[in-house]
DNA sequence: AGGTATTCACATGAAACTATTCTCTGAGTTAGG
DNA sequence: TAACTCAGAGAATAGTTTCATGTGAATACCTGT
């Protein structure tokens, strides 16, 4: 046993040595020789800008019917009446959150110079240590009414209290969406939901409309049927975007971002057809045109050609899977690590001699170990993560176990290699 | 040969424990009247 | 005296461990031919 984690810890220690030798000489001279060149080139980009997410455009192609949808509902607020509350459902990048933002600010800028009072408040339910529980929630709508409230060290009841005086001393109406809000529910429960929609009947001069934006469909089915009627008064429904639609977007989009020419129509079928693939998600297809463009940019092209679609694809499919792996618990990055390791020598390996390697390297790394039932379980949500593959296979007279494999390429294994080891100072 | 029992090496579940984060409370402090 | 801060108590939660039980088939061991 110690005779094999030593020379494991041997293994793990060499392979860091090889590499910090040769490359600072003549690094200066070539950098300077590629900064002339970018300064010199003239940029394919217009805009990139275009293409991120932030960016809310003039116009949304394909989605008239629910912009005008979501209008109608919302109208009544121009006269200082309470709009029905919403619920909006769609798969991710349909556009839900950039169709109610869009609609509302138009609503606001509509009302701004008459005496009408219409406000409204976008909060995400994902974001962490932001919106993620009842209080937050409701600390964060106060503030945003501009009341200063302790992040923490009140009674929810009390943050409540500030916010419904606040919200009442004028006479207003505030729309409140809130976006991803079956994080919410999953997280505390649907009380906050059945508080907000009962708000109205203890305000005398406000009124609140709720638009409550969520991925999950099935999500509406399993809440209090309370607040389930009160909450989707009207629902709205954003199907997923198909090739052609996405490629309408991306073809709008790209006028925008990129300098003439640059981009023929076929490229933008491709990545059109790809996202498309993806369940029509738009957010993926601009990401990936963004990309592409920075490919070609960078490979000193003239325009975006299939092959720069084909590498941002790559590319993006690997940042995807390293950040993943970023924001993995420390544990989980050892237990990674090993394997990625032991999946050097072998390609099937066995949760065993996983769990051996991982004990050695938190000795090595001084960190405390967890049990082979918390690791079997790990071992798990890193399959579900799709980061690895395993499943149970019976050996026979040898047992029952996991076959586990690593499903990453194993060039970028490489380089989350020597990532998580500098990050765990193995 | 065919059938049954054993055995391995974990998988899977449930309950108990722990450390961390959230909420809440009340004491102390501050500022305004 | 009301409003505000803040430390610390208690509740909720997520992450782990402990204990118990389950699993599928290669292998060992019988049994009768």
């Amino acid at each position: 046993m110690t005779d094999n984690q030593t020379s494991l810890d041997k293994k793990f220690k060499s392979e860091e040595d090889k590499k910090n030798t040769s490359e600072t000489k003549r690094e200066r001279d070539e950098l300077d020789d590629l900064f002339d060149d970018f300064v010199s080139k003239e940029s394919l980009f217009k805009d990139k800008d275009v293409l991120s997410l932030r960016h809310v455009p003039n116009t949304i192609p394909h989605r008239q019917k629910q912009i005008k949808k979501l209008g109608m509902i919302l109208a009544p607020a121009l006269r200082n009446d309470r709009p029905s509350n919403i619920f909006i459902y769609g798969k991710t990048g349909t556009g839900k959150t950039l169709c109610t933002l869009h609609t509302l600010n138009r609503i606001v800028e509509r009302v701004k110079d008459s005496d009408v009072n219409l406000t409204f408040a976008y909060l995400n339910c994902k974001l962490k240590k932001v919106a993620d529980t009842e209080y937050r929630i409701i600390a964060a709508l106060a503030k945003n009414l501009g009341e200063k409230v302790p992040a923490t060290g009140l009674p929810t009841d009390e943050v409540y209290n500030i916010f419904l005086k606040k919200l009442d001393e004028t006479e207003q109406v505030v729309i409140l969406v809130l976006d991803e809000i079956d994080r919410l529910v999953q997280k505390t429960g649907d009380e906050i939901l059945y508080t907000l929609t009962r708000i109205n009947s203890e305000l005398k001069r406000a009124k609140l409309c709720l638009i409550g934006i969520s991925n999950d469909v099935r999500f509406i089915e399993n809440i209090d049927p309370r607040v389930k009627s009160s909450l989707s008064e009207e629902e709205l429904i954003f199907p997923p975007y198909n090739a052609l639609e996405l490629k309408d977007i991306l073809s709008e989009r790209s006028e925008l971002a990129f300098t003439k020419d640059v981009i023929n129509s076929g490229v933008l079928a491709k990545c059109a057809a790809y996202a498309a693939k993806e369940h029509g998600d738009a957010r993926r297809a601009l990401d990936l045109l963004r990309v592409a463009g920075e490919v070609a940019e960078r490979a000193a092209a003239d325009s975006v050609e299939m092959e720069h679609i084909r590498e941002a694809e790559d590319k993006i499919e690997k940042n995807r899977i390293l950040e993943l792996v970023k924001t993995l618990p420390n544990q989980s990055k050892i237990l990674i690590y090993s394997i990625f390791f032991l999946n050097k020598q072998k390609h099937k390996l066995e949760t065993g001699e996983i769990y051996e390697a991982y004990a050695d390297l938190c000795k090595v790394n001084d960190t405390s170990i967890l049990t082979q039932r918390r690791i079997s379980d790990l071992i798990s949500e890193l399959d579900m993560l799709g980061l690895i593959n395993a499943r149970v296979i019976s050996k026979g007279r040898h047992g029952r176990t996991r076959e586990i494999y690593s499903t990453i390429p194993s060039d970028l294994t490489e380089i989350m290699s020597s990532e998580l080891r500098v990050e765990l100072m193995l």
